[in-house]
DNA sequence: TGAATCCATCGATAATCGTCGATGGATACT
DNA sequence: AGTATCCATCGACGATTATCGATGGATTCA
């Protein structure tokens, strides 16, 4: 009887991997959050603005942008006291669009 | 000093929630390979497919089914012995160009 | 120099998640 | 009736994750 199943058409292991990662790292409330603020935001957000805006605790917040960096998605400038972070500047097409559909 | 901190962009709350947990369900490899095969394939495809092509047991394959379908992703028909699983006939439109930039 | 602010990192804890084996219901074929 | 296949669900286990408090480095200002 197995022979009646179909044969599945092939996904890529990395690729998989990988696109798998970016949705993990969306897939939060708090970084999702984050993420569309920074979209929107027209100049760069530092940690204690999230802080103060998402009820959560100074590392909290540092470990969900970590996370994000990783991900690619972000990347920061450190300016006097505070580290300004926007959304990566050389995002690659894809996912700038993915979080266009996404946010917009 | 917090007076030099710019205010976040509001971002609604519930919309964070929900999208997060479509991010979520995207956020695995094999889910997401499941996925990117449904949205492939010409035709339904059932649970014992996917056990016999992704490596993993019929359990988990049917428990991450269960959390495609939790997350509107994937709707069913019971034919026989099997059921066959497809991409959700009528998926917000937002969620297919999604899917669409993610996957092709 | 001393105090204050911003932030990353560490260690801990509770919750969630991915995976499996076992079980049982449903359907089909003999 | 008996056997075989497909699948959902349950219970368990180890791994990952979200969160926090505590700490310490860096920078600014008095």
């Amino acid at each position: 009887m197995r022979g009646v199943c179909c044969n599945l058409p092939r996904v890529s292991e990395t690729w998989a991997e990988s696109r798998a990662d970016l949705m993990k790292a969306l897939g939060d409330p708090t970084r999702l959050t984050m993420v569309a603020s920074l979209w929107r935001a027209a100049s760069p957000i530092c940690i204690c603005d999230f802080t103060a805006g998402l009820g959560l605790t100074q590392p909290t917040i540092s470990h969900h942008m970590a996370k994000l960096k990783e991900a690619g998605l972000v990347e920061s400038e450190k300016r006097g006291i505070w580290i300004y972070y926007r959304l990566r500047d050389k995002l690659p097409t894809e996912t700038r669009e993915l979080l266009s559909r996404l946010i917009d």
